[in-house]
DNA sequence: AAAGAATGCGACTAATTATTCGCGTTTGTC
DNA sequence: GACAAACGCGAATAATTAGTCGCATTCTTT
């Protein structure tokens, strides 16, 4: 294992080279699908990269054309997820705050929806996402990215109640994040009847968490 | 690393022999200490063989004398921490159920008490929990006290409301072990008044969760 | 104090696996 | 069809680390 680079900041994260001929960025494709599908099988735990390349059809020597380490391969799959959470509730805040309590559940309802949402179309996603959180050296990545998610969460909600305290906010914008991830990648893992009732247990913890903060009549 | 073992059905846990000497019922307790500390460190990355017995002031043949594997090391840790778990659920089940709301509301009271009180008392245990979450051998592990947990939740709601169905019950349990313990996971990595302030923001979320569910006047 | 059991040691073994590098092959271009 | 660039290959390298084993030391017992 020649990891020397792990130590030095942080790890390498761009590709090596752009594809330039047809033919190769289909093996890009084919290197993500067979790292997606590999931790899928082996349960969040993150392939070799043999396996990688076997289950491509490649050699190791290809993949590593195209991907600097076997980090950068995850977090490809995870990024175009992870970036679109903040994309996601950034949309909420743009529209005009509520005005009364049924105006606000109905914000709250149109967020947790659109988050939702995310889960759902992801599902698949969600095997690198734990494998991510369990590797010490992504998860800092993560992290960031969650701080993002975070902050974004607490924003909406001074967008809906500009008097709140920052540390109010980004305490409950914490526990929205929390809450909703824990209980979606468990409802995810069972079927969708129960994933949907799951849902609305999320939805009624999150109007009970946020209701009290909101000076609303 | 010869780890032919972990291969079989499952990791070895038994420890290798029993202390007979004093001096060896101590060495145990500076590798488990060893462990926990590095561990603490290394913000749940497991450490290696070699650390944690360095760090204790031993040989890796020493550490090797009473553990199994480096799993096992961990697990002990642990392992006290995830039985209290259910035995503390349990207790809150020996009671009489309750017969309005308000002695309803007291009772979700007290096991939200008990169960922080796991948390709080062992705050210093929550990165060896993270890094077994993190580690795929021992994930299997895990899972085996969360569907106890789960389960012992369960019996709890059916114990106040004998009516409710064993899904519905379930579902509930898991939901509420899931949120207490990535609401308190991240508490505890905060002071200890936002923590208070979580806990209770968790204990809204819980009634709001079981409320529902229960048919009392 | 002598024997034998328990403990402690740490160099060594071996399994695993990330990453490299030089060479052969394919592709696009003129 | 010839040339260069891009691509693909996979044996070899090297880093890491779990676990072993025979010998040395310390303790317990008589």
């Amino acid at each position: 294992m020649k990891r020397s680079l792990s130590r030095e900041t942080r790890i390498a994260l761009e590709p090596r080279k752009q594809p330039r001929q047809q033919r190769s960025s289909k093996v890009v494709d084919r290197i993500l699908d067979a790292a997606l599908t590999l931790t899928r099988e082996q349960g969040t735990k993150a392939p070799t990269t043999l396996a990688i390349a076997q289950h491509a059809g490649l050699s190791v020597g290809s993949v590593y054309q195209y991907f600097p380490n076997k980090e950068a391969i995850l977090l490809d799959l995870a990024r175009r997820w992870l970036s679109s959470f903040p994309e996601v509730i950034a949309r909420r805040i743009e529209v005009a705050p509520p005005t009364n309590r049924e105006e606000f559940r109905q914000e709250v309802r149109k967020l947790f929806i659109d988050t939702s949402k995310l889960y759902l179309d992801n599902a698949s996603l969600m095997p690198v996402i734990e494998a991510i959180s369990g590797n010490a050296d992504l998860r800092p990545i993560q992290n960031e990215y969650d701080d993002q998610i975070v902050a974004l969460y607490a924003a909406w909600l001074q967008h809906v109640n500009p008097a709140l305290e920052d540390k109010v906010a980004s305490r409950l914008g914490l526990l929205m994040m929390e809450v909703g991830h824990a209980c979606r990648l468990v409802g995810l893992k069972r079927d969708r009847k129960t994933y949907d009732l799951i849902e609305d247990d999320v939805e009624v913890m999150w109007l009970a968490l946020v209701n009290p903060y909101l000076n609303l009549d």
